[in-house]
DNA sequence: CTGAATCCGGCTTGATACTG
DNA sequence: CAGTATCAAGCCGGATTCAG
């Protein structure tokens, strides 16, 4: 990546990329499950639920490689890997959870809004066709 | 115990498609521009950089259907639009803010543990020791 | 039980060209 | 200036299969 520069935009790079980081689709679930104490591969894949073993796996090495979990191999018979939160990983969790903190408290809001503009589109024409970006109101 | 154990996942399924709506590629840099005060469309696009006017249509349509973001046209010529952050806009960008702290506060201990990660070619060679501290097999 | 490798479909992104 | 349409490329995520 490029060098770190002086202006903001160059900062909201790095927030971005972080943010793309932890904005996929597992890896808050997966940070906040463990958030709550260790756990093994099977066990988060089940309480998670509707994750598969890829993207468990994918996630879980992520979080490695960015040093937010901490991969515990016990070499024994069957197999048994715990994986647990870093203190970098913890630190997390608080920023993840004001994140979530808002996404609870407007929910209701944005998915409302979100109905109100689909619906202004069909509103206004009904036989129109499906359109992926419809025509704006003008104010 | 704690009941709310159970609903975590739950809670965490809503929190992660906020997550991946902020999580994409210019939303924050958008919002964060926003926060500063309105702009115009090519501004930002100007101030942004490095961003296709497709990518930053996509993703003020998208905040504006959030209603994150408010689309103020004068019927003028040259046309011109305002994109101005709403209250929820802002609410908003206190959460990101945090995040952005914490990315920035972690930027060099992450870049540091990818490249340790990476670079991590274990040897193997002593001895395994029972404790929970196995090799991890390279990729 | 844990996890790697493979194939594949879909969404996201981006470049380019055109319109009001 | 602001925005749309179209097409192509790349990455993401899922199912399946194989291995230690």
């Amino acid at each position: 990546m490029e060098p770190r520069n002086k202006h903001v935009t160059e900062d909201c790079r790095g927030v971005s990329e972080i943010l793309s980081r932890i904005g996929d689709k597992w890896t808050v679930l997966v940070v906040t499950r463990l958030g709550q104490g260790p756990l093994r591969f099977n066990e988060m894949r089940r309480i998670i639920g509707g994750i598969s073993q890829r993207m468990l796996t994918l996630t879980l090495r992520g979080l490695e490689r960015d040093g937010l979990v901490t991969r515990t191999v016990f070499p024994t018979i069957p197999p048994r890997v715990d994986y647990e939160l870093t203190e970098l990983g913890h630190s997390l969790l608080e920023p993840v959870r004001v994140l979530g903190d808002w996404a609870r408290q407007h929910e209701t809001c944005i998915k409302a809004s979100r109905q109100r503009f689909d619906g202004t589109d069909e509103a206004t024409s009904a036989s129109s066709p499906p359109s992926p970006m419809g025509p704006r109101p003008s104010a």
